[in-house]
DNA sequence: TTTACATTTGAACATTTACTCAAATGAGCA
DNA sequence: TGCTCATTTGAGTAAATGTTCAAATGTAAA
């Protein structure tokens, strides 16, 4: 069965199931719009080296800021990405806040991510 | 053990084996740069929606554009990169050229990403 | 209180990015 | 050959992004 939807590759018919099987695989806007959000906060090196490091323990500002080589302000503007989108938690101690991965999901993310790029 | 690196936080030394297990953890830049990359290709709706569309079967530019509703120029941009970074493959058929997923990872990382969303 | 210091924040800036538009390929067909 | 159509490509543009700098918080200690 075809319906009308779109002028397509010279037919201006598609075929129904076709498009209904493709679309079904799409989310709602703002499904796919948090789950782009995710992927851009992981598409950045200086995010990458936050949370690889948190991924071993957790650390202050100022020890990412010397471990990646990054002004602790550029750090900080980042962190606080990180933590809107809850891909880290914090722990405040006196003068020092201490940062830490809030999900294992994130490290399961990065070494799918990994073994893509070394098969 | 201490070693001098960079002044952390007060002091002017850095734990030595708290610095090593952190760094351990962060991969060549190269590396590191490509892993971004692959994150960075999945952090826009418009890929997000074109790798899912291909996840349920081959389809050609203008049948994407339709699905999609952005403009040919625009999917087709979008095809070069996910080409580019070996997240689709195609096979050209006459005039039209087909696209399909280049990799079971990519499924596995955006569901993985999904789940991490719904929790 | 004052001082010192870890962190956060806002503005400015340069770079990157995703789209549009117009033109160029490239394959099938009259 | 010439024409049509699917796709690609390059230039241009507006919006988003990552960093720096300077100033503002907030906490601990003198």
């Amino acid at each position: 069965m075809k319906t009308l939807i779109a002028p397509v590759c010279g037919e201006t018919y598609i075929d129904d199931k076709k498009v209904k099987r493709a679309l079904k695989k799409i989310p709602a806007p703002d499904v796919l719009s948090n789950l782009a959000d995710s992927f851009k906060v992981l598409g950045d090196t200086t995010r990458l080296k936050i949370l690889m490091a948190l991924a071993e323990e957790e650390l202050c500002v100022c020890d990412l800021s010397a471990l990646i080589r990054v002004s602790v302000s550029a750090i900080s503007h980042q962190l606080r990405l990180l933590r809107n989108l809850r891909f880290v938690k914090y722990r405040k101690e006196g003068k020092m806040v201490y940062y830490s991965l809030s999900d294992e999901h994130i490290k399961t993310l990065i070494d799918v991510a990994v073994t893509h790029e070394m098969e």
